[in-house]
DNA sequence: CTGTTAGCGCTTTCAA
DNA sequence: TTGAAAGCGCTAACAG
């Protein structure tokens, strides 16, 4: 714990700067010279310091990784996938960790406030990149003070990455109007420079699929079980819902409409809310034969309140979930569901953060869903 | 990015010193000059630098968190626990992110080298803490790199916690004999010091009952899941179930046996496994009553290939798994399975990895493990 | 209570 | 291809 660069030079008999040569290897060093150092890193177990070689270089090998809860599937397999391109593969080496970064997972439980903290504290590691999963609040405050937040980090060098969420501008229109900064910005105006890259999931596409699904099996009294509201996700995931509605001209499709705010029921995306928000559906409208879900987990606690209840699934009412978790096959009966390609979108988003890959045109791409249709939908009774 | 401590001294009329003694809070500060140095910050926007403040202070603020794979709700609860404990917590100001540590979660895909990658990773990151979450692989070999390598951790005052894991010395016993150190250590012998503090879960207790549940309801043909060979988890589990058996004089009960042997078959910790082992399983023992899992995860694996077979469950057989992960009840039908504590358990490794805790007595400590009756399981067909 | 003074261990010009 | 030297930005004695 306090064998230093300059103690392997010294064992070494060549200067610190060759040591750090060698071991960035990113400089042109004599092959006698460079074995010499790396026996005197084994024979002393040397073990770079990485604050200092942070501070000299002014950028760490950390990476961020912004999740509302790693105890959630959705945001675990993402997390898992974007680690997986950027700790150390199965094939390095134990004993030669160079080069290589380490994810900070942070959890920020949905919260806007420590989704800042969180930045605050990337931006003081220097992280070398930050990736955003998932939807976030759509409040303009909020949005402002995270474009400022990033475009910080970015200007620090830090590469940007959002993961199943929209880019800040596309966000950020409408109420939040250009001109003067939020309150609170008091800061110089900095060049707002390129946009983060993004990569986002078609929840509207995916939603308007998976209730027209419902539609053409002859549903026409569908309940939907929202999450959180003012959340990018679930607007888009409602917004395909409500869009497919209209299309078949069923009830509910007119957002704003008394019937269509009946038919929504708003919640946390957890099971509880799941299982509540079908019982209080159940209570305004009674001759309901389809329950969709904001996702998956808020779908299997509906599926046990409608149990509870006596209705069978999906003979007496149909149930519909979002993600494609990997539970939702395995549940019963097996869950009807939209596709988020999780893995694919989490093992993109490392390699961007890392730089190992191009930017999509535009600096934005959008990830299919696809209707997985499972056991957990069938026509209505007659 | 380039707003130095100088700067918010020089703006603040003070020195140095005293900015960063009011930004640590860990040192009287006029009240007058705390608050002319804290607009400074705020008029600046200054962020600390890290790297810069962890080298001078010779520790940093990051927490380690090993898991075998962070996409598994078993580790994601457990990390989303012990994260709870150490990152901000919800009542924290965004603007005073000051003494807040983050954790670094590494995804160790349950790889002996990864983990000892990481952990020198982590050496190097001067990590404040360490968290090791779950069994590990129980090769002498392995074990005592690890050892090595977790001295060198507490060495440099990085507290360790072990989360779900015998503590190393209990493990090393019997192969991993005293005397010389197995091969590749070569640095001289560190003062093996105190052990690391653990926190494990009582799998063999919680198998026990688990499969004594089974042999109450009158089971006798009980085919086991097994996970990876050579875990300590898979280990305890295993041993647990067959003490059952062997308590009850039923087959299998006796390790080292063909009987067990063919009652019993290894696969990984996922689905497929359950899926592959459960069909492995029928084949060959057609007359199996039930199926008692190494984890939830396998045991829905493990019903999808039997109701695949045409077996009903629980009439046709019973299936159990372990861990209690918060799909199990809504698995059809509900699972009957082991409850393992994982969110008190990560976030009491949290607080003991900050110190916020106290030890418990002789360094470890055995967290419950209940048996939860639920659809799954039922007494054989006569 | 506050300022001064040394580093912490590494990277990186700039010379040789 | 290698070395010398000057910091990176912060903390921690030690004075005052």
């Amino acid at each position: 714990m306090s064998v230093t660069l300059a103690d392997v030079a010294a064992r070494a008999g060549v200067s610190a700067a060759t040591v750090s040569r060698v071991l960035n290897g990113n400089y042109p060093v004599a092959g006698s010279t460079r074995s010499r150092v790396l026996r005197a890193v084994d024979e002393l177990e040397y073990v770079v310091n990485g604050p200092a070689s942070a501070l000299a270089a002014a950028t760490s090998d950390l990476v961020g990784v912004l999740v509302n809860d790693i105890a959630d599937p959705f945001f675990g397999v993402m997390a898992s996938a974007i680690q997986s391109q950027i700790g150390p593969a199965g094939d390095h080496d134990a004993e030669a960790p160079h080069g290589q970064k380490m994810a900070i997972i942070c959890n920020t439980g949905g919260s806007p406030e420590r989704e800042l903290t969180y930045l605050t504290l990337l931006l003081r590691q220097r992280a070398a990149a930050v990736v955003l999963t998932g939807g976030t609040v759509e409040d303009p405050e909020h949005l402002g003070a995270l474009a400022t937040r990033l475009r910080r980090l970015e200007a620090g060098g830090t590469r940007v990455v959002l993961c199943g969420r929209q880019p800040l501008t596309a966000a950020t229109d409408g109420a939040a109007a250009p001109g003067a900064a939020p309150g609170g910005a008091h800061g110089p105006e900095e060049d707002p420079g390129p946009a983060p890259v993004a990569l986002t999931f078609d929840n509207f596409g995916g939603a308007r699929r998976l209730t027209t699904h419902l539609l053409d099996l002859g549903h026409r009294r569908i309940g939907y079980l929202a999450g959180p509201a003012a959340r990018t996700t679930t607007r888009q995931r409602l917004d395909g819902h409500r869009a497919a509605l209209a299309a078949a001209g069923a009830a509910g499709g007119e957002a704003g409409t008394p019937e269509a705010e009946r038919l929504t029921v708003h919640g946390g995306y957890d099971r509880a809310s799941g299982y509540d928000g079908a019982l209080e559906l159940l209570r305004r409208e009674p001759g309901l034969t389809a329950v969709v879900a904001a996702n998956d987990t808020v779908a299997l606690g509906a599926c046990a309140a409608l149990r509870e209840r006596g209705l069978r699934i999906p003979e007496d009412i149909s149930v519909a979930g979002f993600d494609d978790l990997p539970f939702a096959i395995d549940a019963a009966p097996a869950l009807t569901t939209v596709r988020i390609p999780l893995h694919e979108a989490g093992a993109r988003a490392g390699r961007l953060a890392l730089g190992r890959e191009e930017a999509p045109a535009g600096r934005t791409a959008t990830l299919p869903a696809d209707l997985m249709v499972r056991a957990s939908t069938a026509p209505p009774r007659p």
